[in-house]
DNA sequence: TTAGGGTTAG
């Protein structure tokens, strides 16, 4: 069989060396514009020009370059060779010509006994997300006796988080084992990264820890896992580790890490990682900076992610999302908006993702009326069709602004589908602006879609628990027993001196358990003291039955720990509930604390018993 | 032919 190293070995005409010199640096159209002045200047290409330019051609995403140079192979007769069938197979995949390639494979049958060519198709059809056209050419790759090797694998395993695949996935992974071929760290590391992507954090955790020598794809496997399956905790962990064992982590695991801080609020660590990222010289790399965006940004350092976004020399529509996002977060709607217009006079063409960010931005700070035109420039203007997810936004943006009826008629008027989301979004509305009549249609429908989400039964439970309705919390509250639903597990975090602090809700685990609880039956006493004259906005009155909740205990440590006059970022992965919303107001009052807390989707200031944020209840 | 990456409303 003739392989790569064939390749490299032979390759010894001038032009065919500089072609390969071109490709392996990365520089693909010059070894492109270099195989035209090979052409023009007579010489004649041969099966060793192509395995280069085909490479260039997929790497440049370049399906027509791609079938001219197919031609080409043809007229210089190149076809038969090995390596050049195998380039083809991967350039069409690459550029997404996935029929194209398969027709090269079948029409040359020589490729039937190669693996190489079952190995590009395999992977070729892997990403391009078709995992049952890879699972049958593998099938038939063993039926036809063709040696599968852990290229296969690699080739294979990542189709396997396709829900129906799962099994066959651990199928795989048994027959590795058996042949051996576990034995080769990238196989294990895309088995890690598989149970990781399937939601297996368990099976891929016990597989990353029987690793004896991990390497730096190995820890990234496992830490971009746990990040991607929320559990950011677990990553700053994982960060630590894994520079104590020797490995230097590189942009990949960084990006990770970053975005884990974000998510905890962990600045300190991310200004760590902003170390590293400098003395690395990883600045310049655009995932990067997005990531150090976002975590300044969710961290409520607004001019420090600014600071960042304005210094990238190359900014991708992420950048922009990103930034604009920040500014919603922070209540900024109108430099959030104008910072979309700059994108667009940038040239960037925006995507659903952005519109989405707007679109919440406006409900958020109640520019109704630019959010409505903004939906209708997304389908006019910028041509395209909006989902589920703006459709949603556009009913909280009614919703939220009291228009409620008309929010209902939207919806009827939809031309997709209603989902969870849509209908969630009204009954939302219904919350703040307490119909009760129409949370329960809401309700109905929304848990027709998504039967399993807790935070829809809590919400219309609230909504009755506004309106003094007994009856309707008991049946909300037997629906959720039948439904087998938990207490909810509410979270908050603090970072404390480069520590990130968890409380969850009733939590007793905190090593400053006894001190926290002291501090927060004291703080309960003055806040009941001071109950008479300073009411909450909704109800007048302060419950006790929240005060376990994980955001009172983050408050109780953080006041704990600082001294008078700190400001404190507290970080509620869900939204702050209406009780703690108005016990950390009131504690604002007593201590001398400036809280910043952070829900699922923006920023609240408390400082002297006042809330930035009276719109939101 | 080949393992790991960022933003997201309710």
């Amino acid at each position: 069989m003739v392989t790569g190293s064939l390749v490299r070995r032979v390759a010894t005409t001038p032009w065919n060396a500089r072609l390969r010199e071109l490709a392996s640096q990365s520089l693909f159209s010059e070894s492109l514009t270099l195989y035209r002045s090979m052409l023009r200047s007579g010489s004649s290409p041969d099966a060793f020009s192509y395995p280069f330019t085909l490479k260039s051609c997929a790497a440049l995403s370049l399906p027509v370059s791609g079938q001219q140079l197919h031609c080409h192979v043809i007229r210089y007769g190149c076809v038969a060779e090995p390596f050049v069938l195998t380039a083809l197979i991967s350039m069409y995949c690459k550029c997404g010509l996935v029929e194209d390639a398969r027709k090269v494979f079948d029409e040359n049958t020589q490729s039937h006994h190669l693996s190489v060519c079952y190995n590009a198709l395999i992977s070729g059809y892997t990403a391009n997300a078709k995992a049952a056209d890879a699972a049958c050419l593998f099938r038939t790759m063993k039926e036809r006796g063709v040696s599968v090797d852990s290229v296969t694998m690699l080739g294979l395993v990542p189709v396997c988080t396709v829900p129906d695949y799962v099994w066959f996935g651990m199928n795989l992974h048994g027959q590795c084992v058996r042949g051996g071929m576990d034995s080769e760290l990238a196989v294990v590391n895309s088995f890690v990264t598989m149970y990781m992507r399937c939601g297996s954090v368990e099976s891929g955790r016990r597989l990353f820890d029987q690793v004896p020598v991990k390497g730096l794809i190995t820890w990234n496997a496992v830490i971009s896992g746990c990040a991607q399956n929320g559990l950011a905790y677990d990553v700053l962990e994982l960060y630590e580790e894994m520079k104590s064992s020797g490995v230097r982590p590189d942009p990949v695991t960084l990006v990770s890490v970053l975005s884990c801080c974000a998510h905890l609020g962990a600045q300190k660590v991310g200004q760590e990682v902003e170390k590293v990222v400098e003395a690395n010289g990883f600045a310049s790399n655009v995932f990067v900076s997005n990531a150090l965006i976002s975590m300044y940004a969710r961290c409520g350092d607004l001019a420090k992610a600014r600071g960042v976004f304005d210094v990238m020399p190359v900014r991708s529509l992420v950048s922009w999302t990103a930034m604009i996002g920040c500014y919603g977060m922070h209540g900024m709607a109108e430099t959030g908006i104008k910072l979309f217009d700059d994108m667009v006079k940038c040239g960037i063409r925006p995507d659903g993702t952005v519109f989405v960010m707007v679109l919440s931005t406006c409900s958020h700070s109640g520019l109704t009326g630019k959010g409505l035109e903004l939906f209708d420039a997304m389908k006019r203007e910028y041509k395209l069709e909006p989902g589920p997810e703006h459709y949603a936004c556009v009913v909280d943006l009614l919703g939220r602004a009291g228009r409620i009826d008309e929010a209902m008629v939207f919806i009827e008027s939809m031309p997709i589908e209603p989902d969870g989301a849509v209908w969630g979004a009204l009954l939302g509305a219904c919350k703040i602006h307490k119909n009760v009549d129409m949370a329960e249609v809401a309700f109905a429908k929304v848990i027709e879609f998504e039967p399993m989400n807790i935070g829809y039964y809590v919400l219309m439970s609230n909504i009755y628990t506004d309106s003094k309705n007994q009856e309707g919390i008991w049946r909300i509250r037997v629906m959720m027993r039948e439904r087998g639903f938990k207490k909810e597990p509410g979270y908050s975090y603090v970072e404390h001196k480069g520590r990130v602090h968890l409380f969850l809700a009733g939590d007793r685990s905190h090593e400053q358990t006894e001190e926290v609880y002291r501090m927060l039956d004291e703080l309960e006493t003055s806040v009941m003291e001071m109950a008479g004259n300073t009411e909450c906005d909704r109800c007048g009155e302060v419950s006790s039955s929240t005060r376990e909740h994980s955001e009172r205990l983050a408050v109780a440590f953080a006041i704990l720990n600082t001294s008078p006059g700190t400001e404190i970022l507290v970080i509620k992965n869900l939204r702050v509930c209406e009780d703690c919303h108005v016990f950390i107001k009131m504690v604002s009052k007593i201590v001398d604390r400036r809280f910043v807390v952070r829900d699922a989707s923006r920023f609240h200031y408390f400082e002297d018993g006042l809330c930035s944020c009276k719109d939101y209840w």
